[in-house]
RNA sequence: CGGGGUGUGGCGCAGUCCGGUAGCGCGCCUGCUUUGGGAGCAGGAGGUCCCGGGUUCGAAUCCCGGCGCCCCGACCA
């Protein structure tokens, strides 16, 4: 009986396990339109967590909201060449609207880089105008050839940032901070480590000049892109005649940046936590962080273990706590604590007869320590302290789980050995070279993730090329990657 | 698009080799008994067996032709 219930292990199928995960988590689900997902209340929910964090981050750092369309003019993708020869090949295009062909066909965006800088045209002017700092919420659509949940889908949910500054170093200042922004948000909110780092040429966003990463590690020691930030340089604005006249005067083109992250972080954050026993959230994001499971036998057990339940609940709601009452009848408390273990309830309260004798509750912590019996008095802070800690804590595993599977100054012989066997990150010497670079990826499927920011190099510094032995121009982190 | 697999109640599968009118587990509905780690019993609902054609008295099963989906690769947040 159990086994049949019990998901695929992450040992056994790494890949069945995550959609098992999804599945029995009810975060998402199939839609009729290959490619495409259905995210579900639950998945949603995490999502709109992750939304309200990050908004308010980007507010805070004098971004606004603004909405642009899902369809751009065909044309506008081609005026920047990087930028068509990159995203063409994966764009779906309307060319019947309204029963007729349409006289230019409509690309659904993929990014929206083209049609904003084409409104930025218009309303900058001067230097006055600078900086314009810009954020959408809203869905893309790119035609990719394999799919999955939240990893990769043909229509995915994102936010996109699109500023415009008045000098290169502005907006380099921009770019780097919010992929701090980013690191911030994958760590204190998704108690996800992240190592940040610029990309090479080859991994860069199409039309950019400098492409920044945060790349976390999963636990099947591949790594996830989980969020990028691009110093566009004036790429777009010579594309699309983004100029302002400047204090002294002259004509000059502007700045850009763009930078997004998207539903891919709710995958990140199930291969980040979750176990053999379904999703593990962290509770600054989870839908609900506390759950409270009466327990109950007779009428009169019934009436008072119910009444102590929903007194809990006010209480906990007052402080702020997300917390839901599992009140369902014909459901063996058992039987519920499972579906909220695979939903990933941070917290579970079990009140029963005899904890309503003795003012307690059996406190049941998704991950770590065992159940444990807690006074009713003071159990909003209480319940405080242990979500705090939690939240800690993941960050904690999830960072020495990380560097666990982390090598640093290895061979060549030593970099195969990893790719083809355990995996993980790589930190090697690299040549700068992008035969070498595209080499390697041809022999071990292993690219470079990011050339780490300083704080993330090796404290030796390696001085030759891990693959061709030429001297060093850089430390890179290699990893097979999502 | 290449290689492999697979289409049968909501989900997961058996049945296909060797044709005889569809079954199991989970889930769902009703009732009673249950409820401190996935409840038990009784009754019940639910299927054009992917589609089209052929062979046959008779096709989930055999033959021919399509289509879908999954996994591995090429492309990618």
């Amino acid at each position: 009986m159990a086994e049949s219930k019990a998901l695929t292990t992450r040992t056994a199928d790494f890949s069945a396990w995550y959609n098992e995960v999804i599945a029995r988590a009810e975060l998402a689900d199939y839609s009729p339109v290959r490619g495409c997902m259905v995210i579900r209340p639950n998945g949603y929910a995490i999502w709109e967590q992750m939304q309200q964090a990050l908004d308010r981050m980007f507010k805070d750092t004098g971004h606004q909201n603004a909405y642009f369309p899902l369809f751009i003019p065909q044309s506008f993708l081609s005026r920047e060449a990087e930028h068509v020869e990159g995203f063409a090949p994966e764009t779906a295009v309307v060319t019947i609207a309204g029963g007729k062909e349409l006289e230019e066909p409509l690309v659904v965006r993929p990014t929206s880089e083209t049609i904003i800088y084409s409104m930025y045209a218009k309303w900058i002017q001067s230097y006055r105008d600078l900086p314009l700092l810009i954020n959408q919420w809203a869905n893309v659509v790119r035609w990719e050839l394999r799919t999955r949940l939240f990893l990769r889908t043909t229509e995915f949910l994102w936010q996109e940032g699109h500023t415009a500054h008045a000098s290169e170093a502005e907006a380099e200042a921009e770019t780097r901070q919010m992929l701090g922004v980013y690191r911030r948000f994958a760590e204190e909110w998704m108690a996800m480590p992240v190592i940040t780092g610029r990309k090479t040429d080859s991994e860069k966003f199409a039309g950019a000049l400098r492409t920044y990463a945060i790349e976390a590690l999963m636990q099947d020691n591949k790594s996830l892109q989980a969020g990028t930030s691009h110093n566009l340089g004036q790429n777009f604005a010579r594309a699309f005649e983004v100029t302002y006249q400047t204090s002294e005067g002259s004509i000059d083109f502007v700045w850009n940046t763009s930078w997004g992250v998207s539903t891919r972080l709710i995958g990140g954050l199930i291969m980040t936590h979750s176990d053999d026993s379904g999703l593990v959230c962290p509770p600054k994001l989870a839908q609900w962080q506390v759950v409270i499971v009466p327990i109950f036998r007779t009428d009169e057990e019934r009436g008072s273990v119910l009444d102590a339940a929903e007194r809990l609940l006010r209480e906990l709601r007052a402080a702020g706590v997300r917390t839901h009452l599992d009140a369902r009848e014909g459901m063996k408390p058992g039987a519920k604590y499972y579906e909220w273990e695979a939903r990933g309830v941070p917290l579970r309260l079990e009140i029963g007869p005899r904890d309503v004798a003795a003012e307690s509750a059996m406190l049941a912590r998704r991950v770590g320590a065992r159940k444990e019996s807690v006074p009713m008095a003071g159990l909003a802070s209480r319940i405080q302290s242990e979500m705090e800690a939690m939240q800690i804590a993941l960050l904690e595993a999830a960072r020495e789980r990380r560097e666990r599977a982390s090598l640093r100054g290895a061979t060549r012989a030593e970099f195969i050995a990893r790719m083809e066997g355990e995996g993980g990150f790589v930190y090697a010497g690299f040549c700068g070279a992008p035969t070498c670079e595209a080499e390697i990826k041809e022999q071990t499927k292993a690219t470079i993730r990011v050339l780490p920011d300083e704080e993330f190099r090796s404290p030796k510094q390696p001085t030759t090329c891990m693959w061709c032995g030429a001297p060093s121009t850089a430390e890179a982190v290699w990893a097979r990657a999502y």
